[in-house]
DNA sequence: ACATAGTCATAACACTTGTTATGCGAATGG
DNA sequence: CCATTCGCATAACAAGTGTTATGACTATGT
């Protein structure tokens, strides 16, 4: 019956894709079922065929983000610190595609942040982003390679570090191309490595609110 | 002539306030004149009063967002690494108001990024204030605080990491509560202050060793 | 007191948005 | 070969958007 076989779910994929274009192009601001239409050289109707509503629409759009975020070559490396550099790699912008999907991803941030469903959502997929790291790191810690200290404080840190690389390389992509952000990274990754002078573990801020005495290490004064 | 005295500036600096609200509970996206207008207890008539666009009325807000940052009052302190960790202090939300500043800021991310225009308004912010970081990184180095090393590099390392632990701070706050914060950010530069080896330590993975990923060519598309 | 000018509500405007209804064509099943 | 069903363009729709008159109100200057 339909005019071609059976192309209902690669249709669906060209939907998808041309929202993606629309996506990165323009962000969540910017996304329209006009403009997603235009994009695809259709009308509404297709896509109102195919998806019920707006809603639907970007939901399968973050579900193709995830799925291409999941999917896509990871890097391979062998276990403790290579691996963990492996994963920090694989969040930053070095290629096209690798921008165009953060670009997606820090656009979402404005919507997920005024709607605490998506929020959490979004808080939950770090969490668990976090929780692979933590278990990368702990491993290198047993192989010697990264110095002791709660695996969880060292991944967080981490993710901050390749996250706030992600923004700033979005932004400037000239002042930060991909040699620069990865010797960026390798100058993170050697000065965690390096074995940290001894400061008392316990945080110094508990009793007072915050903003204590600077930080650990004290030369001279 | 008018109802009240010399309030125009007065009232200018309310429609900011009233626009400064909206965009912390809804964003960029949640950003409307009929939304500042009930949020001020008054109509649309008086916004095009005071701003003859919303385009000014944005332009206003980010100034007044601008300006906030830059009066909010800094953290003194002394010299050398101490006014790192002041400047790194400044930026993350540890309070209620730098909460509300960093969410807009966050918010403003997808509407810059869709703009070269504002996108490069962004990098050029980004660019000065990762200047006065590096003059500050410089110094601590003179003092001996703080290892030889670009401090141009040094520099955006740390304005990574802020600016990574804003992003997960907003969406996790629960997990990353100030104190928490300010312990990543004290172990950050315990590990930054720690005198870094020629990376001999146990790690494999040389500085430019492997990597999988070209430095292609990155925005295009 | 009167004219004037700033203040701002009211309301209409042109436009874009997401959604929905209609209908035409094509491919298939009987 | 005809009826049916899917694919999709066309177009109308209501709601919401920024923008633009219009006019009433009030405090001020003279």
């Amino acid at each position: 019956m339909p005019r071609t076989k059976g192309d209902h779910e690669a249709r669906r994929r060209d939907v998808s894709e041309a929202v993606w274009r629309v996506l990165a192009a323009h962000g969540f601001g910017g996304l329209t079922l006009r403009a997603v239409a235009t994009e695809l050289g259709a009308t509404t109707g297709l896509l109102t065929h195919y998806f019920p509503a707006k809603r639907d629409l970007v939901a399968h759009a973050l579900d193709v983000l995830e799925q291409r975020s999941a999917s896509r070559p990871r890097r391979a490396a062998g276990p403790g610190l290579p691996a963990v550099r492996a994963a920090l790699l694989d969040i930053l912008p070095l290629t096209a595609e690798a921008t165009d999907a953060n670009r997606i991803w820090v656009s979402s941030w404005d919507v997920a942040l005024a709607d605490p469903a998506l929020s959490g959502d979004h808080a939950r997929r770090y969490a668990q982003s976090r929780g692979k790291l933590r278990d990368l790191v702990a491993t290198a810690q047993e192989l010697g390679e990264l110095p002791a200290g709660d695996p969880e404080l060292i991944a967080a840190g981490a993710q901050s570090f390749a996250l706030g690389l992600v923004v700033q390389a979005l932004f400037a992509p000239a002042s930060f191309p991909p040699q620069r952000q990865v010797e960026l990274l390798d100058d993170y990754l050697a000065s965690l490595a390096s074995p940290r002078a001894a400061m008392s573990p316990a945080s110094p801020s508990s009793s007072r609110g915050e903003d204590p005495a600077p930080p650990g290490r004290h030369p001279g004064r």
